[in-house]
DNA sequence: GAGTGGTCTAGACCACTTG
DNA sequence: AAGTGGTCTAGACCACTCA
């Protein structure tokens, strides 16, 4: 029935695996056909059928184990893609228009009463800077960013006056790893004042931390960011499928 | 200096180009060396350097085009692996006591004003669940599920008054795809009621869709779920690397 | 001990695309 | 037209581990 006869074989083999698997026919724990069946089903080489299989491993949906076979992977676990935009890219694609604006820029030493600042700066320079991003002149979100200096030298003579420092990191500095916190927040005093709403509403709150990781494995701080959106203004929306995430951005 | 020489010679590829690319070394448009210039480097056949560029490419830092090379992608995504765990698998693993209560039950066709229950029976008959999950006594969760018979048949004889239907779906119904939609909600008299907490406090509101895909590419709506959490009591937590999301999940 | 997956080789043909 | 990636073959040796 399908028209798809013109993919390449590994594919083939990989979508029939996974349509068992999908569909329940192969339920978790069961055992697929080792590759040398496959090699006989389908005749092909072994390397063919090893990539479908570890295509398939690759993206959690079974574990190989050696000398039992290729099982179908545990209980699905529930992990999703989550699309955190850069706001002006985001706010754009939807066809508003994006402003922004600095509130404030500090070049000072971590705060000592603030853990994240000084896990962050660890003794150096920290660039302490808050903003308002907006879409069609409306709040869309404040956000409090920290760059460690020693990270992000550049930062210190970057213009965040007229450009969201958001979009220059992502462009400019290199990263390995980053961790998001999502909770929800009632809007202080500040918060509800930049964002336009009252005191106490319910707002969604980002919190990211981005780093870097050298040859040696250590792992330096390079921006803290918190970003606080007006809850009805602002969603975020995860796509998942099962086993391992699996998304496509942009 | 590395002790890691015993990784697979495809790993050690993979491993010394990614390591180019998060360092800033590559830059992103800058081009890779090609398969063969690799294959001249390490003394390996081209399909160990293929495997290494691929799965670069599987992983979305690099781009392949034929003809042009391999060229490290575009601004990297920020997309991130959102862990949303099995309430009562999530509960147990911190150490404390589930406890679950089913509030409410009905067999019943989609209302008449509910889009969303219309989108996911299709004319069929629904489940319709309301129940709360606690944490050491303290409520975690307000959970209001719909399920649709049609594809679920067997939720209508399963025990949902002492078995939280979360962890009966996700163990014995197949589903091939699922979005998440995340939000900043105020409670309600009656959230607040059973949350334990005052009215218009903020809470975390996780709307659930998951749908099964037939072999001839139809979705089907297995359930919808949308779960409120005390802002104070609970956080997503998502982590990430550049270009496609990874992680692990547990 | 036998069968599994993990890795690798040294070729091959093809499609595509770009210089 | 040439070089790139995409795919595939028909072998090979090894490590592991389960029966």
């Amino acid at each position: 029935m399908s028209l798809m006869a013109e993919a390449p074989l590994h594919r083939r083999i990989y979508a029939a695996l996974e349509g068992r698997i999908l569909s329940g026919e192969l339920r978790p724990g069961d055992r697929l056909p080792s590759e040398h069946e496959l090699c006989a089903d389908y005749a092909c080489a072994r390397m063919t059928a090893n990539r479908a299989l570890s295509e398939l491993a690759g993206r959690g949906l079974v574990v190989r184990r050696r000398r039992a076979g290729t099982f179908v992977a545990a209980p699905r676990a529930q992990s999703a893609v989550l699309a955190i935009p850069d706001l002006e890219a985001e706010v754009k694609a939807r066809g508003q228009a994006y402003g922004y604006r600095l509130l404030s820029r500090q070049v000072r030493p971590p705060m000592a009463g603030d853990a994240a600042e000084q896990a962050l700066a660890d003794g150096g320079q920290l660039l302490a800077l808050d903003c308002l991003h907006s879409a069609d002149g409306r709040p869309l979100a404040h956000e409090r960013r920290r760059i460690a200096l020693a990270a992000a030298p550049a930062a210190e003579a970057a213009d965040f006056a007229s450009m969201a420092p958001g979009g220059w990191l992502l462009r400019s500095q290199p990263w390995s790893g980053a961790e998001h916190r999502i909770t929800a927040i009632e809007a202080d005093a500040a918060l509800a004042d930049h964002l336009g709403i009252a005191r106490g509403a319910a707002c969604l709150a980002v919190e990211r931390r981005t780093w870097r990781t050298d040859e040696a494995g250590r792992e330096t701080g390079v921006t803290h960011v918190w970003q606080v959106f007006p809850g009805a203004a602002y969603d975020l929306v995860a796509r998942f499928t099962p086993g391992r995430a699996e998304g496509r951005h942009g």
